[in-house]
DNA sequence: GTCTATACGATGATAGAC
DNA sequence: GTCTATCATCGTATAGAC
């Protein structure tokens, strides 16, 4: 691994574990082993490292979903996808998921502009599926911006399981079916409007 | 309202909007309208403002857990009720419980352990609700530490509703259908262990 | 209680020798 | 690329006049 690469991976688990703003480059080039001063060899700023964590993120969530959106599935199959992006990209990155969560906004004031317009795309992707779900009777009439901040928050806890914990898979099943549960319509033999 | 509390509900604002470590007392100070030094007339110090909100919403969510057990009623209308419960407290002061979710990693050594301890039985408290309601049938069967995480975690997106929405009653109980969906057994004409 | 003045440590970042 | 040395700035907090 590259220098370069591991200061961004000790500044992600130090931004995830102290916060953007308590974290110091001093901290920063500790875990990394070298001065302080060195780190400006291979980065431009602090500030650039919080955008590239952050933007790497939000391209994971926005080419996941362009993915998802392209298959030829019903609704709530495509829900169960992108909770199934979101837990995997998390398993991924425990820590850089965390400074995407948490961190973003301490980011200046031109990539905050952009992060949001990139947050608000996916928002919107993954509304409309909840909303074609609506439509055809597979997913309950709530607000999908109720069911969008619900599932993605519901999610948001998920980083601090350990990966290798052998139950890992069964927590991921349950987490995804206790949420799908939640939106889905009890399918009353097929009358489409059986939805509360 | 008197000068200290006017200070502590600008700093929970302050803290909320931009962090506990990216407020500086100086930005606390202009809000509130005096100089910088003149704070400390009224508060001891910055972690000290800190603490204060931290433990009011730890408090108010521990009492409410409290009166919430020794009622005689189901486990899922126990939870319910405590899902009634952060919706009041978000409501009721969304600045402090930004601050309770997110800045509660800045406490110092000290006050940070006995948050950890009131915020660790407030879980065992609400898991023990949800053991109570798969035993006797009513909860479906995930693990309650899943079901606790992802219920309170689904929550705390809501102190960004405005409370002044004409449809906010409307939101609040679509959230707390959406999630008791999510744990609750569908009831398969009275067989206990009808989950799968 | 509020002010002015200030102590003093930590911060992000740069200059220049090697 | 890494170091030592350093800068300018901003942080929390205190002292003491009014």
């Amino acid at each position: 691994m590259s220098r370069k690469q591991s200061i961004y991976q000790e500044a992600a688990r130090l931004f995830s574990e102290k916060g953007y703003a308590s974290a110091s480059m001093r901290d920063l080039a500790i875990r990394v082993g070298i001065e302080p001063s060195s780190l400006y060899s291979h980065i431009k700023s602090k500030d650039q490292i919080l955008k590239e964590i952050c933007f790497e993120c939000a391209h994971a969530f926005n080419e996941g979903l362009e993915r998802i959106e392209k298959v030829d599935s019903e609704p709530l199959q495509k829900i169960r996808a992108l909770i199934a992006l979101h837990l995997q990209i998390a398993e991924e990155d425990p820590s850089s998921i965390v400074v995407f969560n948490d961190e973003w906004k301490h980011l200046g004031e031109e990539s905050l502009q952009e992060f949001l317009t990139m947050r608000k795309s996916y928002e919107e992707g993954f509304k409309s599926i909840l909303r074609a779900g609506k439509e055809n009777g597979t997913i309950r009439n709530y607000s999908s911006g109720l069911m969008l901040n619900t599932i993605v928050s519901g999610l948001k806890w998920m980083h601090d399981i350990k990966s290798n914990r052998d139950d890992a898979m069964k927590l991921k099943n349950d987490l995804t079916d206790l949420l799908i549960h939640g939106i889905k319509c009890s399918s009353n033999k097929g009358k489409t409007n059986s939805c509360s």
